[in-house]
DNA sequence: GATGAATGAGGTTTCATTCAT
DNA sequence: AATGAATGAAACCTCATTCAT
């Protein structure tokens, strides 16, 4: 029950958040988006900035149950990859609130915070960059620096919800209905060695982003 | 001179924010670190929001001055984006307090100030926009969608300045350094047209984006 | 409860205004005088002009209250007039400090202020020209114009509290003393209808302002 | 010259204030208005307040001179009332904002202005209180407490100034043109004897009266 | 556990005044 | 004497947090 009422006051949270960003929500704004008393918020976090932080928490702990579980699955690299990304963009849809929140205050700054948000998001990153590393060192994947186009993977899948943010709601969904197989292919084909054996090595690949945009 | 003392809070005002964050940062600490008295500030600024849109104006002015000198120079596209990427890690390295700024307070709220500034962003996407519709056009890059690559674009140039915000000193020099040509690479490879078997390559892809954008 | 507290400030409010004027007055005194702190003050009021017009608000209302069951009394003009003297010169004795207040910030200016106290002003003045219009038609009263005989009269009541913005307090007392028995009569003689010589005096009268109000 | 200067910022400050209230008005406003710089404003005036004062100084001394004019003229005292009452209405129409000034900020606190005002005050009442006295003694006006008629015919004059805050501009008009003779006519019929040989006495009353309203 | 009125520290902004030119 | 940019003290108000009920 108590994580149930956490749960709710977390959700309310995103809900206001990404209609009006971090610093420009007051507490009370929260509480009633939650149907509760400003005091109860009290009672399950220990001040705002600790509903953010488990906002973030939350989400990256899911995430990194995601990334374990796929490391566990035994699934070529390549294939681990094109998952990701089809998850990260099925995600996106599903929470678009939720992730317009973690772009906006990603950068909040806050001594305490700043600090652990960090490591949750070094982690976070620390798994697709060891995979590139392993697809690279099997193979499949070109020559490049792991942590570099991780960061820079996370980066182009972020600039989806920063549309989201820019774009009125029309043409938002736009490029939302397009975005996620336009962009597995721009990032497939960065990430894709290109010299030997191309056909049929391409051949592989290209059937399998053609599921990845799909789902 | 007006603009002089202006620029002069404007770029005190950058390396604050850039330190403790927009929201954080009190009037007075920007006062300081200028050099002039609170009051001062309000002389030259409408209050502490209009310092931050100046910061985004002045540099998107800057840029976009950029983009058309591009456009006019009359050089191949590939060679213009080249260019582009190339000014953009340029600048990065040259005034990274200030991209840091750029990256973090992008989504401020704020009424006017989310108005303003949504319009000065889609602007200068727009340019990139323009000049990647123009590249396929031209049979330089592969077809794809302008305005979701360019913000891709967008995102992948970001994702360096997030590392700054990310990592200590040390390793953040390192990606620095190496990200440029890291970069260039992943975007470029990106863009790229496939050099053989076009033709029935592109049947495919084509298809394949075709289910992706539909569900 | 509620009620209670807005009171609470209000009361202490009027006596810090009394003593040093609205402007003069800073909202922590305010606060202190009503022995709450600043920020209870803000969720009973919108501002310390709120509190301003709370205070004219709620002695106009109760202003008004009398006014009306004065009217429903059914007694005769001159009557309801030595009342409604007799009623002011009462209330100021027991409310002096609202008293000084009303006479002072009467004419702070602030767009919404003004606008709102003005409504309330000329309604409350109404009364009283309407008191008079009658007392005029039904012959107890000498031929005058009402709305500005009206207007004289709250000038003569007033005339009284500023007297005690004026002299220290031992003179004021004894001119609080002394002014209603002796403004009653002069206000009284300044209404009446002259006994003997009616008809011939009056149409001097007429002729006389006549040409006063021509010039 | 020195006059002049401090004559142009006087009146420039009298426009703003009657317009927006002396709290309201701005320094730079004011000198705005005399079209100079605010620095000037302090070489003529030790702060803000003292432009003020001297509104009040240089209107009450001109009062004084008027009244000891009148003192001198050896006339009745019913004449003298009568051209004192007609010169306040004359110059109300002549000044308008003057007047409003004075009524407005009349009571404005700050301890020196606070005094020094009073006095002022004090004194300009205490010829007219004095020439109530005489008449009073000389039988010329009925039995009264001299100061407190002072003050209230004060409160009379006020009033028509105080409609010229409260109406709009055509109804502030009608009132303007009918109140000295109405006014005169209340505060006559206030100060009269009535008991005995009025016939007589009054003939003489009202053909003053009525030059009275006329000029 | 829930409530929401009370709290008061703290930040933004204003604006009277100064003073170097 | 005139200027007006710079100053910084001062005040309003907000809003996260508490705690008695």
């Amino acid at each position: 029950m108590r994580g149930d009422k956490r749960a709710l006051i977390r959700e309310a949270a995103i809900r206001v958040f990404s209609e009006k960003g971090y610093h420009e929500t007051r507490a009370d704004e929260i509480a009633q988006e939650a149907g509760v008393a400003v005091g109860t918020i009290y009672n399950y976090f220990k001040n705002k900035e600790d509903i953010l932080l488990d906002i973030f928490a939350t989400e990256f702990a899911e995430r990194k149950r995601f990334y374990e579980e796929l490391r566990r699955s035994g699934l070529p690299v390549v294939e681990q990859i094109r998952r990701l990304l089809s998850e990260h963009f099925q995600r996106f849809q599903q929470r678009r609130e939720l992730m317009q929140v973690l772009l906006r205050e990603r950068f909040k700054a806050g001594e305490e915070f700043r600090l652990r948000l960090t490591r949750l998001y070094q982690e976070m990153v620390g798994y697709v960059e060891e995979l590139i590393r392993q697809g690279v060192e099997e193979g499949w994947l070109r020559r490049c620096n792991p942590r570099i186009i991780a960061h820079a993977i996370f980066g182009v899948v972020e600039s989806v919800v920063a549309c989201g943010l820019i774009y009125p709601p029309r043409e938002a969904e736009e490029i939302f209905a397009a975005a996620p197989a336009e962009l597995a292919e721009f990032i497939w084909r960065g990430l894709q060695r290109t010299e030997e054996g191309k056909g049929n090595e391409k051949g592989e690949k290209e059937e399998e982003k053609g599921e990845g945009g799909k789902r």
